[in-house]
DNA sequence: CTCAATTGTGAACGGAACGTGAACTCGGAC
DNA sequence: GTCCGAGTTCACGTTCCGTTCACAATTGAG
């Protein structure tokens, strides 16, 4: 099988030492251009990204692995106990993670499950609303059948908004969620996005993007706990 | 959402606890067919199986509710450390684990990462009250299923009050936990968001906010006992 | 009852938040 | 070089809502 990509780089030997005595062959990268530069000729095997040491870089490489245009996957978190509100909002970014210190054994048992599972398909391509639909394969959108001319921009806002239907975002996090966490920009760029999101989706599913007013923007309609 | 399904019955305090903490509703069945006895209208919202104790059981009802015309989804087991190599092969019957001892909270991602999965609408946070419902994700209010259109004052002053449900605050004590420390300002400003909200609360519900004179407001019944 | 303190009510003001159109910047294609 | 498109920023207009005020209604004490 294709190896592995493990972060960071020199892993933790209690990493490297468990994936050997699976059998598993991996390399390690310390961030995106490394992976992409030691990458194998049919890509990695999947991923296994440890956050316990530098959660910032972590996140920052799952995201550029997620970000491509055949996602990288299986993709599994190692966490601290500490870290496990972090992974709220970001189940996009992994399949499956385990807690460190973690048994040799549980590693093994779920990047068996990880492989097994990735056979029969669990992971959607695409992000349905209602008539709205995105195509994370061929990065085209459409709305009741009539597809939709999105720049790159207007695209991974709609993903991620139509991804998390009914939640409030403010600008601030759809800065950091959308455009990345480094960005330093204002925050009225948001509203000329969404502004030209609605002219697009039409004025049929314009409502689609409402306004919260003194919060931020929210899609679709609410979710009432049954 | 649907209760989950936990097996056995009755469940360990430990697993029962973690889920009433999370807040997630759930029921308990020692079988197939007192599942299918106490079985909600819409179907299970999904199961968590204890395999550490009666593992012959708990892989036999894994597999019935994996067998049916509608496999049962997501179904979450719970393995001891040993048991992990009794998992070698039984992929088709869950789709993830964890480990005994487990931490709450790694419980709760678990579960939340697969109601990710599963598109199924992930538990939102709320505030409840008797008929009314606050959705602090999506910025929204409802009294007895009517949706109710606050403004953002209006919003975060109920939220506060109705999270301290029976306690009586000055409008002082209100405008430094709502409006903010620094505010300076006419406490007279409180009465008219009050009226505002007890207009939109409507006639049945106005007595929800109550008028302690000479101290401030309370929201809901005082509390006598205790 | 009378009066004063407190709260409810309606309306108006002013400013913050948002929508909108257009200009500007920066790469890439040609 | 020019052109063009995408992303960002700016300026302006408008809507909305938080605040304030004046006055009416209510409460409670003496």
């Amino acid at each position: 099988m294709e190896p592995i990509l493990i972060f960071p780089d020199p892993p933790p030997p209690e990493l490297a030492q468990a994936l050997d005595l699976s059998g598993y062959p991996w390399k390690a990268a310390s961030d995106e251009l490394a992976a992409s530069r030691i990458e194998p000729e049919n890509g990695w095997g999947g991923a296994i990204i440890c956050a316990y040491l530098d959660p910032e870089r972590a996140f920052a490489l799952c995201r550029a692995l997620r970000k491509r245009d055949v996602p990288l996957e299986p993709l599994l978190l190692l966490v601290s106990g500490t870290q496990l509100g972090d992974l709220e909002l970001r189940d996009d970014l992994y399949d499956d993670f385990c807690l460190a210190p973690f048994h040799p054994r549980e590693l093994e048992a779920r990047l068996k499950h990880l492989y097994w599972n990735t056979g029969a398909g669990v992971r959607p391509e695409l992000v349905e609303y209602g008539e709205l639909v995105l195509n994370l394969e061929t990065y085209q959108a459409a709305i009741g059948g009539a597809p939709l001319d999105l720049t790159y921009m207007e695209y991974e806002l709609l993903k991620f908004l139509s991804s998390n239907p009914g939640k409030v975002f403010t600008r601030e996090t759809l800065l950091s969620r959308v455009w990345g966490y480094e960005y330093y920009g204002g925050a009225r760029t948001v509203d000329v996005h969404i502004r030209r999101l609605r002219a697009k989706l039409g004025e049929h599913h314009a409502n689609l993007i409402q306004t919260v007013r003194s919060v931020g923007y929210r899609f679709g309609q609410s979710r009432w706990g049954s």
